[in-house]
DNA sequence: GGATGGTTACTCGGATAGGAGGTGTCCGAGTTCTAAGGG
DNA sequence: CCCTTAGAACTCGGACACCTCCTATCCGAGTAACCATCC
């Protein structure tokens, strides 16, 4: 029942990159910094949601992570699932079929009814992941959320993304 | 989001439980064997249970465990509870107000958004849970399963259970 | 024959080692920006 | 003054230790049954 730490940092960078614009990208240096967590440690996580095509990287010097697609296309259970990968929770070892005299497995033709209670639960839970979208929840933080931070967010974003394709060269002022 | 492996096991036994008569006990290490399991192993669990009021323990020879309650009011988020601990699976850990140069507590009035969204999926999962009964499962094994199997789990039952308070001194022979 | 005391064996309960997976870190491959040099 | 080219710095990507928590085990406390003894 217990989640991996990174899915919280994962879930707060999917969120702050989608307050960049448009294709710009974000350093996971950068986030790391506002975020208070190791460099190291973060690329992980990102590196995972950026293999399950929830988000883009640019290598290379004004390089970063963007999202791969519209935030509100982008579920909570998209990037728990990345993070913690897609086995479930329960995972059934079948002990009704241990102990002594063990039946043939023809004796079990259909799954175990704990799994299957269990899965029902776990269905549920895949399902309220699945309708808290990414999008839902920038609104809200921008809605809701006392305007400093709000404010520092935003400054952040702003200072810390890079546009993509530059047609004009008046890009490097905004490197702080 | 994984699950420990000894929920399973805890299940399994509660359901074993729910098929014995009135008041009678079940050893653990009869439940141990039944299940393959190691009997120090699974006490531990069945001491969490019974910790957590769902089991009920009787010390001394001719002991054992049984339901506290009936299994009708028993649901598997009882149990899961019970083992896993009562502390959801995301915890929040603030990292919005790490970073550099952090605000006062003053400006997080509101809980923060994203552990609410995952508190809310995770409240889905925990209503799911507490919808599945272990007297359901314990008839839909009874109608749905082989019969061969059923037998074998109503012998186990019948060969293992100890009658409390017993009147009649007839209690040796069942004893294998 | 019945009651009683001690012994015994069985049970649960908590405290104690081992191992897998998450956590944290490091170094290398690749790409783009920069700047110097030449035309 | 413009183009070319070599260097360098910054980025992501994957491979490597460390540590916490789950897994597995052992021994001790407590209780009821059993049996021999006594009345």
């Amino acid at each position: 029942m217990k989640l991996n730490e990174g899915v919280e940092a994962a879930i707060h960078c999917a969120a702050a990159l989608a307050g960049a614009d448009g294709d710009a990208t974000l350093p996971a240096s950068a986030l790391a910094t506002q975020f208070g967590l190791s460099p190291s440690y973060l690329l992980k996580h990102l590196q995972a949601l950026s293999a399950a095509g929830i988000l883009e990287s640019v290598p290379g010097p004004a390089g970063g992570y963007r999202l791969a697609r519209p935030a509100d296309r982008i579920t909570l259970f998209d990037i728990v699932v990345a993070v913690e990968g897609p086995q479930p929770g329960f995972r059934c070892m079948e002990i009704r079929r241990r102990g002594p005299a063990p039946l043939p497995a023809s004796a079990y033709p259909k799954p175990c009814g704990i799994n299957a209670a269990m899965l029902r639960a776990e269905a549920a839970y895949r399902a309220a992941l699945r309708r808290e979208k990414l999008s839902d929840i920038v609104d809200e933080f921008v809605v809701g959320a006392d305007p400093r931070v709000v404010e520092r967010a935003c400054a952040f974003a702003a200072r810390n993304q890079r546009p993509q394709k530059p047609s004009n060269n008046q890009r490097g002022k905004e490197r702080r």
